[in-house]
DNA sequence: TGTACATCAGTGAACGCGCGTTCACTGATGTAC
DNA sequence: TGTACATCAGTGAACGCGCGTTCACTGATGTAC
């Protein structure tokens, strides 16, 4: 079991079999994520050390061991914990609103990444910030890093939009990527999806990292303004 | 002078005027930038210390406090070093293209940006990454963090887009920042080259953190594209 | 041009710190019969 | 239902490490007269 790779992801098991032992570990297992979150709130990833939340937690620095093999297994824990979190958040946003407007979803999820994302900074900036050096991203952190566009592309298959085909080289990639994800999307389609998602986190990037002060800051407005822009790019007409 | 905050900038002086003691400090001092660089490409910024640095550079750790009172400041420095080479590097290739053919301009801004930042991902991850946690950036990093954005705004300025205004808010803004920065420039090329910068670095950013692993990798003829796009935008016609 | 003093760069030892990880251990919990 | 053994969580000490920064010092360079 120490050596299971995805111990600490929620497993699916029935609540009533779990043994005591099982249940405690579970509960454990979250709270140390929950001390690691609010470590990376007070000083950032890089500061996030093992022992600090061992001792935060009244645990023995030696204890932490027993539940994340290194440093670097919690850290991925936290990545795709933070995935899933503004996925399932920006999803439950979509959902809110009636699928026949597919303009107000595609605003609903601009502004529903964007309020987690400040609500979450250190969290944002561990999953769309710098890399931290040396770590290489398992492939367990690929699937929960996809649902952002995923949703959108489903947003997006709504909209009646005269896009132009991209340039060549463009449509192919763009039709590989259709062919795994969504076959039949048409290339225009694929480019404006990742054009917007690129916008989107990269207005977030430079507002949460302070590049907009002295232009655009506060951003609520110039962020409402982008959002509606793609949505009338990809055809969401209002 | 130990302590004068700027002495470890390039400061205007008679070459000939210059004792051996102060050529040799300023050799020293640009010796260190670049070892700091080199460790900072082989180990990200987190992990540069004065110590390595002092180390590979055959001196001992403390001598390194003879030229930058703490880690901090040496972090400053190279921080502005990098924009400022960024932007010089876009200047050049921007000044390259004739001022009648403002979308080569463009374009070729873009690119020459984009090209630097594949050269030195990690001082282009020091300025447009997460901010390292606790440092503030002190005022002498706003100017030549500035650089690209006037850049881009010189080139808009020449373009002829029947450029919707903005929504009020906005239109707020975009005036403010026109009123410090180039006087009576529309609102609506403030908010496009406002939008064209964060696409030009969000796009980067995801290039350069792997975010872009699995859709539109390698990012070439995207990033072309989005050049294209933001220049049509922005009325300079092709 | 020469001398006396002031300035500065670089040395080497030291301080105090926190880190990730390992290991042999104890005692509680779980399981098979 | 009770017992014997296996599994596991948590302990506490230890290893080895590198870090930023300070300090009193030596010897070279610069400056004023």
């Amino acid at each position: 079991m120490v050596n299971d790779p995805n111990r600490w992801q929620t497993r699916p098991m029935s609540t009533v079999t779990r043994t005591a032992r099982e249940r405690a570990r579970a509960e454990i297992t979250q709270e140390i994520k929950a001390e690691a979150r609010r470590r990376l709130a007070a000083e950032g990833a890089q500061k996030l050390s093992l022992r600090q939340v061992a001792r935060e937690l009244g645990m023995v620095s030696s204890a932490i061991y027993r539940y994340f093999p290194s440093r670097d297994e919690l850290l991925t824990a936290l990545i795709i914990d933070a995935y899933e979190a503004i996925g399932a958040h920006a999803a439950a946003a979509v959902d809110a609103v009636p699928a026949d407007d597919p303009r107000g979803r595609w605003l609903a999820l601009w502004h529903a990444v964007r309020a987690w994302a400040l609500e979450h900074p250190h969290e944002y900036a561990l999953v769309y910030g710098t890399p931290v050096p040396g770590y290489r991203a398992p492939q367990d952190t690929v699937e929960p890093a996809s649902r952002i566009p995923l949703l959108m592309l489903g947003i997006a298959a709504g909209g009646r939009a005269p896009l132009a085909p991209p340039p060549g080289e463009l449509t192919a990639q763009a039709d590989a990527v259709a062919a795994e994800v969504a076959p039949g999307t048409p290339p225009g389609v694929v480019v404006g999806v990742v054009s917007a998602w690129t916008r989107l986190f990269g207005l977030l990037s430079f507002e949460l990292f302070g590049h907009l002060k002295g232009s655009m800051d506060p951003a609520g407005a110039f962020f409402t303004y982008t959002a509606g822009q793609t949505a009338n790019e990809l055809g969401l007409g209002g």
